[in-house]
DNA sequence: TTTATTCATCGTATATTTACGATATACAAT
DNA sequence: ATTGTATATCGTAAATATACGATGAATAAA
């Protein structure tokens, strides 16, 4: 039980719900927000700034990587992330395309 | 351990997170492409289209009815389900400024 | 070389999510 | 009244997510 089934469903639901779930947790948009807004973007300006632990924050981080929505270099002792703007575009014009597809198709039933 | 800190967050990346948590699961994403698709949102042709079990279903209707995205009347034995426009609509508007605030932020730093 | 700094990862506890079958409820059909 | 249909809810199992402190590894500073 419990075994996962995203796989019956089609690629593009599946690049959307792992888009949105890169999201759904506010640490990580505010994370991603840390990151847009600065030059230099350490690891540890981000814990300076949310209430959650460091190694709470490097998962945190490490989910945003894993969807691609930001890059990561070691630069000395210090890991500065940035977004990855190609990503981030595909990531607006997979919800875009979403928000057409139902807009489109609205019978506005009830 | 473990104890939610998703309060310590502002109010709009609670309200973004939220909706992407509604649509972090390709189940649901289906769901609420189907009831937007169909003029009648019965619950049982939504059971019929997507390769889980009706108690499944049930629970993700649930989840989309308390991120507010669908409404749901009871119509004889069946349920009916439909697009909350006026949410989707905030929905959309969420996201979109998410996008515009990270963008326009943008340093483009590495 | 020793010490300090930065950060990823490990171990772990708890909470939540996902999935199903079984059951209950409410209505429709017979 | 009985039977069938539709669907929500309950109980439960397994998986995943969230959070933290402790530790380790790698570099920088002393």
């Amino acid at each position: 039980m419990a075994t996962n089934k995203k796989d019956e469903f089609n690629k593009k639901e599946n690049e959307l719900s792992d888009f949105a779930n890169a999201i759904s947790h506010p640490a990580r948009i505010a994370i991603l927000k840390e990151v847009a807004k600065r030059q230099n973007c350490i690891c540890g300006e981000i814990v300076e700034v949310l209430p959650l632990a460091q190694s709470t924050i490097s998962q945190h981080l490490k989910e945003l990587l894993k969807a691609g929505l930001i890059t990561g270099t070691v630069d000395g002792t210090k890991s500065c992330y940035c977004i990855n703007w190609k990503v981030f575009e595909k990531f607006e014009k997979t919800f875009n395309e979403f928000f057409t597809l139902t807009n489109t198709q609205n019978p506005k039933c009830c």
